[in-house]
DNA sequence: GCTGCGGTCCCCCATAAGATAGAGACTCGG
DNA sequence: CCGAGTCTCTATCTTATGGGGGACCGCAGC
């Protein structure tokens, strides 16, 4: 407990299943050169405990309540645009993971990841490396060059996929039923789909909607 | 060390993700009453390692690769009608629940359940006590008095859910269009759905398919 | 200025989807 | 044996959906 100890990388949790936060804080923990500072269960809480910690890296899964994960990704690195944000998550669509890194998060990993990985994924973003697995790589490049949808679209994608009508979409959104389909239209041809179902799926598997 | 220890409830963890493994493990070994004597990372592992260690104990996520949660209830309980078996996982969907314990599972569980529900639920369930939280309780209620698909027709919604057209639905099953349109009008009835759209989003939530 | 893009609105038209009603064949359990 | 439930098929009718255009406005950027 002394001069041999180099200042250890500090680290923050933001996860919304204790049982998860746990798992990362004892691997975390168990390492000589990292420790965890605080853990956050939503994604106000992550900010928060940013803002007070300024912690060395902040490990952060997607799905939350309160904010999810894309968003704390923008507003922490807003305030704090050396922050070096490693995604830990469940979702590998191809619009999540094209989101978060776009942002500016450094790292993206899946739950799935074997203990090491995770590891130097920590490491490797402490340093400012990026680090993404290869197979969320491959993802991120199949979202290169597919049409982005605007979000006029997304609000009517959304409604889709509730299983609402034109006219009911219509209806919610102030706009006539044409107008609808006119969006529905530029939707089923940006995801290449063929009835709203399909389009639905796609988007889905995509991570354009979370239902 | 010696008279005073009882014998721990031996647990066997089942989770494709290694973190929450880990999470778990030390929760469960820092109780001086349990103790985790496996793991297991898909669904073919828990099941032989149920086998060859015989737990007190199996926790269980619903999703996992090779063969899911509600299998290898089957399968276990099939083997060893006196498995306490303890469900943890993050779908809440009333079909999923109602599986389960319809099944026979002794307890059901959300993963974002705060660390003393995880534990004394263990315990309750390796008595033979069941557990099920308030909220998942609620749930497996609704699911009683909503009328069930046929095999026929959760075949049938997979395939809308894909989104294909009922004359491909018809195709794919080797049956006329007119018969896919009686399946799916049969399951908008029972789902309580206007469109095929919405039918997917209900039988979503409803955790009657996993996209 | 002009251009591009996004949002709104409109047309026509072919097809898919949903609502309704009836009916034969099969299995399973009372 | 008979009824209940399931799966299959039939036919008709109305409405919703999707494909193909074209058009206007407002706004940001060159």
């Amino acid at each position: 407990m002394s001069a041999v100890v180099k200042t250890k990388i500090r680290v923050i949790l933001a996860d919304d299943h204790p049982v998860v936060r746990d798992g990362l804080a004892a691997m975390v923990n168990q390492q000589a050169d990292m420790e965890v500072v605080a853990e956050a269960g939503d994604g106000e809480e992550a900010i928060a405990l940013y803002e007070q910690y300024r912690p060395d890296v902040m490990v952060l899964d997607l799905r939350m309540p309160k904010r999810d994960g894309v968003a704390v990704v923008q507003r922490v690195l807003e305030l704090h645009p050396k922050a070096c944000i490693l995604i830990m998550t469940t979702y590998d669509g191809d619009e999540d993971i094209f989101q978060c890194l776009s942002q500016g998060a450094k790292g993206y990993l899946l739950k799935d990841a074997p203990r090491q990985e995770i590891l130097s994924a920590i490491r490797a973003v402490s340093e400012d490396r990026p680090y993404t697995s290869s197979q969320v790589a491959a993802k991120a490049l199949q979202r290169m060059g597919k049409p982005s949808l605007t979000q006029r679209e997304l609000d009517v994608l959304q409604l889709v996929a509730e299983g609402r009508s034109n006219k009911d979409i219509a209806r919610r959104l102030s706009i006539t039923e044409g107008t609808a389909k006119t969006h529905v239209k530029a939707i089923l041809t940006k995801l290449d789909a063929i009835s709203r179902t399909e389009a639905v799926a796609v988007a889905h598997k995509r991570g354009l909607i979370h239902l």
